[in-house]
DNA sequence: AGTCTCACG
DNA sequence: ACGTACGTGAGACTC
């Protein structure tokens, strides 16, 4: 099979992306997850048989002791409770939604929601960016079927040339969201939706702060991360069997689209209360399952109080200096224009070295170049490691065309491109971040990506220098040494890899030496990194090909590499054997607080997806419970920081690093309760034998705060 | 829309 | 014999 239809098929498999994120915490710093863990059946996570036993059984309410608004719809009789369900299976009936056009018809809406102490919620917007986009109406769902639409701001779509009146029949925005606003801050009131974050930063623009909220999102991903897609429409379709009004069936799309406050009203509620009444009916749906299937504490503790935490990182946004990013923008011109010239002058023709296609004809069919390597289309291999192969032998004209690359990628990726993120009524760059995309429960970051700041050279780190703090403040980076090698010190229990870190010990040099019989003292440089190379190997679950491939050597020798490594540490094979095992039998792997990842090809006949899911597998339970971990200490430092009475303010967070804004004259008093709440973030729930290390400093930009 | 390449952890 | 190191998002090119 070929490459492209493998990743195609395991991205399928793994449920690609959720365009969607979520926020407010019901979880306090320093809850007791231990005895939720415990409540559940799984507090002992560790072990792998443990979990399927308990997991499936657990249908004890959890032992939540604070009153919580999120159990009320749960706490009906088993009568009601069956009525609900048969009323959720209720087929769809749009002509059941109203259109609320009055005060008087909301302010019934709001007190019947008020009186349940349940209800979903769904804005309409102008654009998907939260950070920008107008608020045009709301949408309520009280029950299956029950749902209504409050139109705030549809505009006339003929008027709009003269200025684009408000249509008659709805409530101003202003007085509407007035109306709504002690519902939606009415702590005795579960606010319900699909990727609150959206919804809750919208609302915080127009001086609403909702909570407290359940996120029908998060409930999916906590439940199905790796094998379903948590969109609304999947979901529904999916879960509930019915397939919504899609948002381009309203609004068109591309040319012809309109903007979602000129549809008409009546249109308008079909759709939005739609979407409500569903993300009603999904609650109800995985409300009982999160319960069954033991991950209220995973959702309660390290997804749903995560999204305001969020939120407002989002909110804040971070500095740039547009003069900095503008000069190297021109530096970066220059330098490429002249490696073109010189491009041309070696190839002995002009053409276009972005195109893979010209570049390949050239180097190997042109000049008949050596090694060349096909893609999975059957096209020349350009890579950077080809490339740099050519180069290695002398070859100029590959290494021309790896600076060009690189200087264009700076140059389109991040000098061009980043100021026009810049939010013209704050001044900053707000991410971001979406918390269902990944299936080990990593975050990531878009519009724009600031986790792939560059870093990793000269002129990269010139663009991280375009990033700063406020006058009398500064950036304060704090990130985790080698949290994931750690980490499986930790899980494989492998003696020396927790010495050393106990010791504090050079743990790529330490490797070298185990592997190569080379002292640590003096250890030359190129012994250490390819050490380096297959510590990382581990962590990806290594493959002589992968191996091979990273450090430039022959198969055979990576084989021998990794049969030497096994040789020294046996507990990592068994450790990797027992993932394995563990995840052909139940589909999926854990991370130490019981997060599941879904990997169910992992028993597909074709033994390249299956070899893809064994390493995904391994990979997932150190990258997860890292990811886990970063977000447990997330959770609870604003707590800590306003605790201490600090002011500092979290901006940022890439994987294993958090950048803050802190006022200058309180950088030291910050650093230590950063540091603290980072290493001590897996207690109570776990206690690792081996410590985890933070690094942290400030400084003036990025750059030199890292 | 799909492919390739490359920025980060 | 097979053929990829794990997880992302984005820009440019190709069709």
């Amino acid at each position: 099979m070929e490459f492209t239809t493998l990743t195609k098929r395991v991205a399928e498999a793994t449920g690609a992306n959720a365009e969607e994120i979520a926020p407010d915490p019901s979880l306090a710093p320093g809850d007791n997850v231990i005895g939720k863990l415990k409540a559940e059946g799984r507090a002992e996570i560790v072990g792998s048989e443990k979990i399927e036993a308990t997991s499936t059984k657990s249908h004890e309410r959890s032992a939540s002791t604070r009153t919580d608004p999120t159990q009320k719809g749960m706490l009906t009789p088993l009568g009601l409770a069956e009525e609900r369900s048969k009323r959720a299976k209720e087929k769809v009936d749009r002509s059941k939604y109203e259109t609320v056009g009055d005060l008087k018809r909301l302010d019934a809406w709001i007190a019947k929601a008020t009186d349940q102490g349940f209800v979903a919620v769904d804005t309409e917007t102008t654009s998907l960016d939260a950070m920008q986009c107008e608020l045009c109406g709301v949408s309520l769902a009280l029950a299956p079927n029950e749902a209504c639409y409050i139109p705030l701001a549809h505009r006339s779509a003929d008027d709009l040339l003269s200025g684009g009146g408000l249509v008659s029949g709805q409530i101003d925005r202003k007085v509407g969201v007035e109306r709504l606003k002690p519902l939606f801050e009415n702590p005795s009131v579960l606010k319900i939706a699909q990727n609150f974050k959206f919804d809750f930063l919208v609302l915080a623009r127009y001086g609403i702060e909702m909570s407290p909220f359940d996120d029908t999102m998060l409930m999916s991903y906590a439940l199905d991360a790796g094998r379903e897609r948590h969109g609304m429409d999947d979901l529904s379709e999916k879960h509930l069997g019915h397939k919504p009004i899609s948002f381009t069936e309203v609004t068109g799309k591309g040319k012809g689209s309109v903007c979602f406050d000129q549809i008409d009203l009546a249109r308008a509620t079909e759709y939005a209360a739609e979407d409500a009444d569903v993300t009603f009916r999904l609650w109800q749906y995985f409300k009982g399952r999160i319960t069954a299937e033991g991950m209220n504490t995973v959702y309660e503790t390290l997804e749903r109080p995560l999204v305001p935490v969020l939120a407002n990182m989002e909110r804040r946004g971070i500095s740039i200096d547009r003069a900095i990013l503008a000069r190297l923008s021109g530096e970066f011109a220059q330098i490429a224009s002249k490696l073109e010239q010189q491009i041309s002058k070696l190839a002995g023709e002009g053409f276009n070295p972005g195109s893979a296609k010209q570049l390949g004809d050239i180097l190997f069919g042109k000049m008949k170049l050596p090694g060349g390597t096909k893609t999975a289309t059957g096209a020349w291999s350009t890579r950077a490691n080809v490339l740099e192969d050519l180069a290695e032998e002398g070859h100029e004209l590959p290494k021309m065309i790896l600076e060009w690359r690189s200087i264009t990628k700076l140059k389109s990726t991040y000098t061009d491109a980043l100021p026009a993120f810049v939010n013209p009524q704050t001044g900053r760059v707000h991410t971001s971040y979406a918390l269902a995309s990944t299936p080990t429960g990593r975050l990531s970051s878009s519009d724009p990506n600031l986790q792939n700041i560059p870093i990793r050279n000269e002129e990269g780190r010139k663009i991280r220098r375009a990033f700063v703090a406020e006058k009398g403040m500064r950036l304060v980076s704090a990130d985790y040494s080698q949290i994931e090698l750690r980490l499986l010190a930790e899980i494989a229990d492998i003696p020396q890899l927790k010495k050393a870190f106990l010791d504090g010990l050079d743990i790529h040099a330490m490797t070298a030496s185990e592997m190569f019989g080379v002292p640590v003292k003096g250890m030359p440089a190129d012994i250490r990194r390819r050490a380096k190379a297959i510590n990382f190997g581990i962590i990806y679950g290594i493959s002589a090909f992968g191996l091979a491939n990273q450090l430039s050597i022959s198969r055979e020798e990576a084989g021998a590499y990794i049969k030497k490594y096994f040789e020294r540490f046996p507990g990592i094979r068994e450790y990797m054997e027992e993932t394995k095992t563990f995840c052909k039998k139940h589909g999926y792997v854990t991370t130490l607080f019981g997060r599941k990842c879904h990997y169910a090809a992992i028993n597909d006949s074709n033994p390249s997806m299956r070899g893809f899911m064994e390493r995904a597998s391994i990979n997932a339970r150190l990258q997860g419970t890292a990811a886990d971990i970063i977000r447990r200490a997330m959770i609870r430092i604003e707590g800590a920081l306003t605790g201490a009475k600090l002011k500092a303010k979290m901006l940022l967070q890439v994987h294993d690093e958090l950048v803050f804004e802190v006022p200058e004259k309180e950088v030291e008093k910050t650093l230590p309760v950063i540091v603290k709440v980072m290493v001590e973030a897996p207690l109570p729930a776990v206690s690792l034998s081996v410590p985890l290390h933070v690094d942290a400093r400030a400084a003036d930009n990025w750059d030199e705060a890292h």
